[in-house]
DNA sequence: TGGTATCCATACGCCTGCGTATTGAAAAAG
DNA sequence: CTTTTTCAATACGCAGGCGTATGGATACCA
């Protein structure tokens, strides 16, 4: 049948789900302006008319994607917020944990590429307020100042955005220069003082303000 | 000199170069793939006519556009590049000064923006080679190794361009947080050992300030 | 005065993509 | 064995954007 890369469409009824979930592959990949009708319909073996079924436009099936990946994202960090006590270790995975799930980064990357698409927007700023937020507890947590605490932060947000971003524009650059691990290590090192392990800096190296 | 946005067109022929710097402001506040010829000759108070005499296509423009930019960008480098002899100091000063260049931070965001264009990718692999090499460089005449080198310029340049998405894409939120002197005071701090104040201990680049 | 080069307007054809309308087919319900 | 519901194909209209063709208009030249 048709002997395309996807699955071969062999009469059976496409789902709404499908459609969400080829959009949000095709976002992760060339951003939200890549989510057109037919094309889409050309890769899962179908035309426009069964588009219009499921949906009532274009952007519904946008939307729907957003919503799922901000589901996932909540979720995500819920699951992960309950646990570690000790504010150093648990900002440290916290850390590892957002670096580590390199779907969400590639996703949040291609967002940032359409960032200035009004649909895109609201969940763009939701997601940087949520986790900004997050980041800064958390560094609140070890009794920096708020100030102190913004900061570092900002700092650590930038540094996965940009990490990410610089992996979706140039990978080969990227890769050719370091390790995803080492990498984060490095920032986490350079942002919170080692847990315990090994001589951390003599005495407090951090200011509280 | 075209008054205000759209204005004036009295008569006096629109050279090339208001057409590429036209296109230009257009890819700092959208992307690449604003740049389309008939909304651009509105702009500019002209029709396509105009633009196919001065250009074979649109894809020209945009070269033009993006090379005026790769020249900038290198006569900038050099520029700066010849002073300092204090590697401490020049790696500071490098950083604040790549930092307070919002024009090129701005431009650089959005180039990052398009990075799927063909048209785009050999501009910003070139920017980021160059720019990554000279920060392994800066770092290597701190007398660190080649590996740490490479971390940390790797960290400052994601840093670098996490800082100018984010202030793209959610600039209220940026700004909420942290003022951009602040942030790369910090940044530098965390990368860079303070040039005279008290020595840092020896692994942990997080200073007293 | 006439010619030539420069710069721009208008009109056209083409393609892509959105959304609608209509028809069709197959499964489920009755 | 009908009827209804579900899902999909086809055909259509429309808009925006690229590139071409052609015809002014203005200025400079000879």
């Amino acid at each position: 049948m048709t002997s395309a890369k996807k699955i071969s469409r062999i009469a059976m009824p496409l789902s709404r789900e499908a459609w969400v979930k080829a959009a949000s592959r095709l976002i992760a990949q060339e951003g939200v302006q890549a989510v057109a009708v037919e094309p889409l319909a050309l890769v899962l073996g179908v035309t426009k008319g069964s588009f219009y079924w499921h949906f009532k436009t274009r952007d519904e099936l946008i939307h729907a994607a957003l919503e799922a990946w901000e589901q996932d994202q909540s979720a995500d960090v819920v699951s992960r917020y309950g646990g570690i006590a000790d504010p150093r270790r648990r900002l440290r995975v916290l850390l590892f944990a957002a670096f580590e799930d390199l779907e969400n980064g590639k996703f949040f990357a291609a967002l940032a590429v359409s960032s200035q698409d009004p649909r895109v927007q609201p969940y763009l700023r939701r997601a940087t307020e949520r986790r900004l937020a997050f980041g800064i507890e958390a560094f609140q947590a070890l009794g920096l100042s708020e100030a102190e605490a913004r900061g570092r932060a900002l700092l650590a947000y930038a540094a996965y955005a940009g990490y990410f971003q610089l992996l979706r524009t140039t990978p080969e650059v990227v890769r050719a220069v370091t390790d995803l691990s080492g990498y984060v290590r490095r920032l986490a090192d350079a942002l919170v003082p080692a847990p315990k392990r090994g001589r951390s800096c003599a005495g407090s190296p951090i200011v509280r303000r």
